[in-house]
DNA sequence: CATAAAAACGAACGGTCGTTTTATTGCCTG
DNA sequence: CAGGCAATAAAACGACCGTTCGTTTTTATG
């Protein structure tokens, strides 16, 4: 509502008007993503979005064929966004547990900064579609498994590192920690408190200090530096 | 018309002497939460639910005056069922740990069983309500907050007993065992794959091994009990 | 058994859905 | 300045939405 396509009352003046289709399409799938979050991929309509984004129905059709077109198109947005807003700065941290944490972090920043109003788009969108198979669904689903590959290579790193008992079982600690994401995305959604972000990070930590001195009483020293 | 609440036929016998309006009202409802959890309350349309159950769309308004009553009360059917299949066989157990582990496997045996299709009524139900306000997000709210008292409960007792650590921070047990639950329903409802059950189940022992051994958290100093 | 109430029906309503068709605008190019 | 083209608008489409209506069937009861 803020950007670009608030073109409402008509002051059309002489703004960047060139290469409007480019423009058009991002703003509409930029305002759709977001929207998407809060009503649903399916509860959202054409009409809702067209109202929110400043033009007709009709006009939408120029630049989707149909409604399984702008949904797909709206989860590769959300995917390029999370690319930014999650993965980058993960991925800009040095490998293991810091970057796992970076991970986390960039997660949890991301849903208090409310890139999407109604938290993870990811999580919320599978949860629609994990009963409803699809083109749409197969993409979520992929996005969601590079996340969770990702997590998986960080403690893999962290174990030839040495920062992770070798003998840990990544599986099983890469869902402990996405269990707390989720979670903090589920809570906080919900309730608004950022305490559950909070709840997310402690969790995490508890989850790294564990894997750290899992097996026998070895030496500390190692795991938790801060 | 494939499953449960086949319609007519297993009604119509000469068994129930009882007004058939509450039998239908029941059979409707019966049908309507396990659907829900896979369109959502939205997504589930009136004429959908009326050829399921085998009546016309009309005759659902014998037993409800507008699509809000059903929804609430397919929450409170589904309040009725979560209570039989989770929360009763958690209160059979002693308290302490041992009902905390009923209370998990309680959780993700009637995942496991696909009391509902969709996976937790509740858990499906809030990530569609948690941007739309009114008396059925309220309503579904209190059934999960009234579900993590309960498990807040029990890690009271459990500490009152000495199984956990007194320092051990109730609110943060709870969110991370939480966590395990929510994340097995999203998962396995995702990949219909049990080992994410197992993963929880897991993932919930850890926290009670950690919280039965120290404090947790950044402070791992001290705190052996046992 | 009679009869009133409860339950279920089929048809239709106004509204909104996604979609298509047709028409109008404004910028770029020749 | 003419023409073309991308972008949008307006209007209409059939399908389905939740809902209401009048009527008929089923059930409970005096």
């Amino acid at each position: 509502m803020s950007n670009v396509s608030s073109s409402k009352n008509s002051l059309e003046g002489k703004e960047p008007r060139r290469s409007k289709g480019q423009n058009s399409r991002e703003a509409i799938l930029l305002t759709a993503t977001r929207l998407a979050t809060i009503k649903g991929l399916s509860g959202l309509s054409l009409g809702d979005l067209a109202a929110e984004v400043g033009m007709s129905k009709s006009g939408l059709y120029a630049h989707f064929k149909d409604k399984e077109e702008l949904e797909l198109a709206m989860i590769e947005t959300a995917a390029v966004i999370f690319d930014h807003e999650v993965l980058q700065p993960a991925m800009r941290a040095n490998g293991g547990t810091e970057r796992l944490r970076a991970a986390a972090d960039a997660y949890l920043s991301h849903l208090e900064r409310r890139v999407f109003p109604g938290g993870c788009f990811f999580a919320s969108v599978a949860a629609e579609l994990d009963t409803r198979p699809g083109r749409a669904r197969d993409r979520v689903f992929e996005v969601i498994a590079r996340w969770l590959s990702l997590l998986g290579q960080c403690i893999l790193e962290a174990q030839e590192i040495g920062e992770i008992d070798s003998k840990a079982e990544v599986d099983q600690a890469v869902f402990e920690i996405e269990a707390m994401l989720l979670s903090a995305n589920f809570f906080f959604v919900m309730s608004n408190d950022l305490i559950h972000l909070t709840q997310a990070r402690r969790g995490v930590e508890n989850v790294l200090a564990r894997l750290a001195v899992s097996v026998g009483s070895k030496n500390k020293g190692r795991g938790l530096t801060n």
